[in-house]
DNA sequence: CGTTCATATGAATAGTTATTCATATGTTCA
DNA sequence: TGAACATATGAATAACTATTCATATGAACG
């Protein structure tokens, strides 16, 4: 069919497995989704700030060195995925890692990109 | 100093902390970049599928439906990022999973959204 | 209550990226 | 060597996204 390989049965046969084996589509896609999240340089180190406490709005955008606005933007990402939460204190609103899968794959993969050889 | 909030001691400190525990600039980067690499839905159907198995590029193709070029592309990509591994075999080129660091990142991504309460 | 302050948000823009199409590379086999 | 096949790649386009700017929300406190 087109300009697809013609190959033999073993073939067929691996992809028919491969198939079996893959989640859902929609998994798949809230998968991808979730690392989308974690692809954003702000975003990491807005994540890397809370890895230690939690913080409010404008002393993240200080500690980066960026706008209230482009912080805010940011962590209502952060917290539809459910990576971050939010407390209110006063007039501030603090923002906290939510659980520690965040910790868990950002050190997996501080571990990727240092142990290149 | 324009619109930032006029905080006391404590946040500066805290502004200072996290600073501190803070990975160099360039770690942040490839961090994210590698990240990325995993914000597609197209790429983790091609890690999933290599989960299993090794695979040529028009298995790949068919087994996702989609051009043995946008195949070819994103194994680009994922090879730059040392997330696959390629191997001759005659005129086709089976590509394989490089390491566990992908099998574990996506395992914890998983868990993550599966876990929705 | 109304002012002030911290945060949120909508629209616009600029930069990025996945896919497609056409074509190049490089291997096999006659 | 040359034809056939699997894969790679460059350019173009369309879709997406991070930031900015302006402004809205909503709590605190006089």
């Amino acid at each position: 069919m087109g300009d697809t390989c013609e190959v033999n049965e073993i073939h067929t046969d691996r992809i028919e497995h491969a198939l079996k084996c893959m989640p859902p589509e929609d998994e798949l896609y809230d998968l991808a989704e979730l690392f989308k999240v974690f692809g954003d340089s702000t975003r990491i180190r807005i994540l890397f700030v809370l890895f230690g406490e939690e913080m409010c709005v404008c002393d993240l955008a200080e500690a980066l060195s960026m706008t209230q606005s482009a912080i805010s933007h940011q962590l209502r990402i952060l917290k539809q995925n459910k990576l971050v939460k939010s407390r209110r204190e006063g007039k501030s609103i603090f923002y906290s890692l939510a659980d520690d899968h965040v910790g868990t794959i950002i050190g997996q993969g501080m571990e990727h990109i240092t142990e290149e050889a």
